[in-house]
DNA sequence: CACCGTATGTCAGACTTCTGACATGAGCAA
DNA sequence: TTGCTCATGTCAGAAGTCTGACATACGGTG
């Protein structure tokens, strides 16, 4: 287990901190979510329509970070799962707006605590002023990334 | 495209920011990658190798955040095409040391200048101090997430 | 009106990553 | 020594996500 190597700068890249927070962050969730049957994207998709009910397929992929096509593999076995519900038509175009059924809704409740409580122990230790500041470190980043393609 | 729903507290959450600068960073990567047929795990590999020659496939898969069984599949891959050795057989116990080839090397010089211009954009208007912050944040959400399991 | 660009929902196939499992080898304790 | 624990490399199958493609529908401009 060779441990020690030259001063590898990967260990003062804010790239690769960012990817290392951000995928603690993940086996946090899922540790929490897998007791309860559910995955990171599953919860992400529950949790956008309890915030914005009607919000489409389209929408929520944006939401989740993932793909469109993701996103409808994912709604079709929550909708055939009685956790969400679809109109079969478009009342107009085709967007079709997706709700909470209520065994989506209670469902939702233990993971939301759960996922609560994860982020809360990942703010511990941190001030207010730390947390906002990192705030909008973040959000500077993301403008910077997505800004000059 | 209702974009106007409740006050939504994911815009609140520092969680679901911290996913959204990483998907803003993977994908800027991915999109200067892709011209040059790499992926982003891809060149992770191949960076780390950079840096600590003599890693094994377990030491990469943490490195690259990703399952030794994953990094498996990668590392075959590159050897196949010529991008990194490893010995036939270990010289102790299991661990099979990797490194570079020349070819991996030349691969990675275009590879990692441009994930460091991905890598100058992001950070762009923020302050020395900022970074800082932003990096010492990002530890301590590491630390407090991986700490109280 | 017709046209074009954009956005959506969906299907199909391929790729990546994961979980589960097994055998091997190092390190340590009884 | 024997036994136990842990880590490693690897194989096989399952699950998730992606890219590519198509038809449809809206919104603007000609």
């Amino acid at each position: 287990m060779s441990k020690e190597g030259a001063g590898v700068d990967l260990d003062k890249s804010l790239g690769y901190l960012l990817k290392e927070a951000s995928t603690a962050l993940r086996v946090a969730m899922e540790e929490v979510l897998r007791p309860l049957g559910m995955t990171v994207t599953h919860y992400s998709c529950l949790e956008l329509l309890a915030q914005r009910p009607g919000m489409s397929n389209s929408e929520l992929a944006r939401g989740a970070f993932v793909t469109r096509q993701s996103m409808n593999v994912l709604l079709q076995a929550l909708e055939r799962d009685g956790y969400v519900a679809r109109p079969a038509e478009a009342a107009v175009g085709k967007v079709l707006p997706a709700q909470l059924t209520p065994r989506g809704r209670q469902s939702l409740e233990e993971a939301s605590a759960a996922v609560r409580a994860v982020e809360v122990r990942m703010l511990a230790g941190m001030t207010e002023n730390e947390q906002e500041s990192a705030f909008r470190a973040l959000r500077s980043m993301i403008h910077s990334l997505r800004g000059p393609a």
